[in-house]
DNA sequence: CAATATATTCAACGCTTGTTGAATTTACAA
DNA sequence: TTGTAAATTCAACAAGCGTTGAATATATTG
């Protein structure tokens, strides 16, 4: 017989309700389509995670822990690498960035879908004030204090509505709706994250020196 | 005794259900919510509307005309007033952006509610497709032909993802969650439509030029 | 006024929901 | 192997869901 590993389906839980709350959002999951796409009882999900609201918030602290702390790594190195001297602007969001390309970039398909879940609890005003003060308020903090030494004459309201508009793009992005498909005609891809990647960085830099003023 | 207008009922029901769908998406409104929330029996949403999926589609469309075709006038004035000299950048953007800042000083306040929704509905994979495709995706098109005027030399995919990132921009915008107002500790205000509208132009017409180029 | 159409409510249906206590199987330690 | 704890299933609950047909009230028309 099949012997399955500990843990294995706990795992499964967590990966097959990752998937359905990223595409149809916490209310339009029940807890038998989990189990049922997990292939185990509706109880087991219960007995593991308690409530289906606890079960939403494992599914998305499983992940989130990572990308917080992926990104102030990144952060802090290229801080002591430019020593004394203020980093670029370009490195500064590329700490940002970065680590969700390379999630992407690392194959395992549940990292998609937590994008996209990502991206709902960005957008909601009933999940962000739970669940992004938690795990990443404290991150984006810091992020913007980096982003106060290289414009130091800017006003707070310019920096915050500037990280505002680069956390907009990101999430449109994340959700990979399959709009710029549709209005591309085929030659945008949602799924392509580097393509996005790659002109956000230039794209939002600009922004913020128009904004922001000259470094 | 209260002599109630003709259609007063309906369109009760049809501000409820925006405030709600907004608030917490298809799947987390019932309809016996909109119809308490209304004051009126369960039974009477069904007889105006159908379904409960009519419904929702009646309130998105309710306001997606007027808005897809203020955005349409506005960009046509501006290529009669223009010439035949190309309008400048920052004009297009305008077209595209100015509907929703009029709609906001309006003063009605179920079109701050709508802006959620469409938020919502943007960021959707699922009503993406159905709703987006519908309301706004024509005018969009001919957006994109005014930016390819303006820079003729650059590829459709530099274009399309520029569009991309205004299109998150103002989704985040639109949806209100609070977030900024927690990160800048009460120094920006989501409900400041303003604020957010006259720097997001600057922001986006200076990614535009810094990925596809010169005019 | 009477007659008709529209608007609204009432009452109920079959079904699905999240959750739980008890029973059963599996894994692990002694 | 036996005993114990963890994992999993079984069966069922009370509540809430969208929807509907019939009954009633209101408005409109002749």
């Amino acid at each position: 017989m099949n012997k399955s590993k500990k843990g294995e389906k706990r795992e499964r839980i967590l990966d097959v309700a990752e998937e359905l709350f990223a595409l149809h959002g916490y209310d339009g999951v029940t807890m038998r389509q989990v189990s049922t796409g997990a292939g185990v009882d509706v109880a087991l999900a219960n007995y593991h995670f308690g409530k289906k609201l606890d079960l939403f918030y494992a599914v998305f602290n499983r992940r989130a822990d990572y990308l917080a702390n992926t990104r102030k790594e990144l952060l802090i190195a290229n801080q002591s690498e430019a020593g004394d001297t203020p980093q670029s602007l370009e490195q500064v969001i590329e700490a940002f960035l970065l680590p969700l390309k390379l999630a992407q970039e690392s194959g395992d398909p549940g990292w998609k879908n937590y994008m996209a879940l990502l991206a709902y609890v960005m957008t909601s005003a009933t999940w962000n004030s739970v669940l992004m003060k938690d795990n990443f308020d404290k991150f984006v903090g810091e992020f913007i204090d980096a982003l106060k030494l290289i414009f130091p004459k800017a006003s707070d309201q310019d920096i915050h509505w500037c990280y505002h508009y680069v956390s907009g793009a990101l999430a449109l992005t994340l959700a990979q709706t399959g709009r710029i498909d549709r209005l591309s005609g085929g030659k945008c891809l949602s799924s392509d994250f580097d393509a996005a990647y790659d002109r956000m960085i230039p794209f939002v830099a600009a922004g913020f020196r128009a904004i922001c003023g000259e470094e």
